[in-house]
RNA sequence: GCACGAGUGGCAGAGUAGCUAUGCAAUGGACUGCAGAUCCAUGGACCCGGGUGCAAAUCCCGGCUCGUGCUCCA
């Protein structure tokens, strides 16, 4: 079996082999932490923790690293709003990352720097730049020069040079800034008046936006990594930008293998966005659907295809989620023998998982599973696949908390649904439709849903 | 406007020429007083228009629609 990775370079799928044998580097461009977690933030960083696992199961040692752009003007407009210090904005949001991810069984990354903690790297590459006349000071920062390396332009958007001058339009008209050439961008920005600031060889200033992620993965990897993972909107200019840096700056390309975009999340078909007001943080999600129960949603859909979030799709998911829980704990204590093809199953979720990761592919066979007797093996499939490599299963302690709970609300209710119960099976013995049925909804109103079986009548809470 | 990507049955999604996946949902039937669960069965698609092929969802041309980006005071 062999894994192919779509690489957005190339624009197609290429069997995946690493640089050192046995080994991955991968890069996931993280969170700028100005507000909460939202959507797109949960799938990109979902996606990537399936590719983590999926590498892990290959048999791969990764090393993951995730960055937290915790400078930038959305970060500083924030803190001005609030009248708080910058630091405790991006610390608050990167808080609510971590817990909002773990619910979610995010793995975490091995390594998640911080521009604030990588700045003499940061300040040590743009000196180098600079050395080599990829980039040049001017009054407000450092630039980066596009026509010092023209070559590297439109690696991941196929655009040319002139294509994005003509494209730009009217809008590009002098801003007033230092830059020679509208495309080039900034590496260092000077500070304005009571704006943050770390000293450097330019001035006092911050980074730009694209520097911190070719510093840290110089940083990390060396010259040349695997994986560099992100949005779809990252591409440009981000990650060419990329680009420029960490190859004009080592002489050494291409410094990234593999490039991976997911894409976007859709609300009800329309971008999701603040000014739709559509845009759905992870927490508020969290009201209404677990978040496993999102996760299994967001998983269900390969992670290039563009995802959209309707009512009747997550309530699909969640449906999905917890028919996969009540197979897991069926399998528990079943000992019949299974009726479909387990090891077959399993071959087919690892060609789907081999396919540029598809999950979707993956989850159909996860359904069939779900779908069988449960019998013998169900258990260990579930855990090894739904669990370990989707990681769609909660852990077996939370199950067994989660039956403590329900078997002692159980226990608080039982002799009165019981009596119920018996009230009914009276009249079901009668004939009397009517009564049974009044009962039934009776107990659904309480919360007690009833199932007539061949050994009697059995009830849940829910 | 330019670039890149995408348009397959109710939803999702495989599929680079012939055997028309798969999952969920739906429909019919079985079983149940009914409901639920389960089992069996079934229908249903390839954005539009041309072209090349014995044969096209799959190749070519044109068009339409959607998404993302086009440099950080969008």
């Amino acid at each position: 079996m062999v894994l192919r990775v779509y690489d957005t370079k190339t624009r197609k799928k290429r069997v995946f082999k690493s640089l050192e044998s046995g080994k991955v580097g991968m890069y996931v461009c993280g969170i700028t932490p100005y507000s909460k977690s939202h959507l797109g933030h949960a799938r990109c960083y979902l996606s990537f923790d399936v590719v983590h696992r999926w590498l892990e199961y290959r048999g791969y040692e990764v090393n993951y690293v995730q960055n937290f752009t915790d400078i930038d003007d959305k970060i500083i407009t924030v803190s001005i709003a609030e009248n708080v210090d910058y630091t405790l904005i991006s610390q608050r949001n990167i808080d609510e990352f971590f817990e909002v991810m773990d619910k979610m069984n995010v793995l975490r990354a091995d390594h998640y720097p911080r521009v604030t903690q990588t700045i003499p790297e940061i300040i040590e590459m743009i000196s180098e730049l600079v050395k080599r006349g990829n980039a040049y000071s001017s009054k407000d920062g450092v630039y980066f020069e596009i026509d010092s390396a023209p070559e590297k332009y439109g690696q991941l958007t196929g655009q040319t040079l002139e294509m994005v001058r003509a494209g730009a339009g009217g809008r590009v008209v002098d801003t007033g800034s230092g830059k020679k050439n509208h495309r080039d961008f900034a590496l260092w920005k000077l500070a304005k008046s009571g704006e943050p600031y770390w000293e450097s060889p330019w001035g006092k200033g911050r980074p730009g936006w694209h520097i911190e992620c070719s510093a840290m993965s110089l940083k990390h990897f060396g010259n040349q990594f695997d994986i560099h993972g992100g949005g779809h909107d990252l591409r440009f200019p981000h990650h060419e930008a990329e680009i420029f840096q960490s190859e004009c700056c080592t002489g050494v390309e291409p410094v990234v293998n593999y490039w991976m975009h997911n894409g976007f999340v859709n609300i009800n078909g329309e971008k999701m966005s603040k000014s739709l007001g559509n845009f759905w943080t992870v927490r508020d999600t969290f009201e209404k659907y677990s978040p496993l129960e999102l996760r299994y949603a967001l998983l269900s859909i390969p992670y290039r295809s563009p995802i959209d979030l309707t009512p009747e799709f997550l309530e699909d998911a969640a449906k999905h989620h917890q028919k996969l829980i009540s197979a897991y704990v069926d399998s528990f204590s079943n000992e019949i023998q299974v009726d479909i093809d387990l090891a077959s199953c399993g071959k087919s979720f690892e060609s789907a998982m081999d396919d540029d990761f598809n999950s979707r592919g993956a989850i159909i066979e996860v359904q069939k599973v779900i779908s069988s007797n449960r019998g013998l093996g169900v258990e260990d499939w579930l855990e090894k696949y739904a669990g370990c490599i989707l990681g769609l299963l909660p852990s077996k302690d939370e199950l067994l908390d989660e039956s403590k709970r329900n078997r002692m609300a159980r226990e608080g209710i039982a002799e009165i649904v019981e009596e119920f119960l018996v009230e009914r099976d009276k009249a079901r013995k009668n004939k009397d439709w009517d009564r049974a049925d009044d009962i039934r909804d009776e107990l659904k109103k309480m919360g007690i849903s009833i199932e007539d079986g061949e050994d009697g009548t059995s009830w849940k809470i829910g």
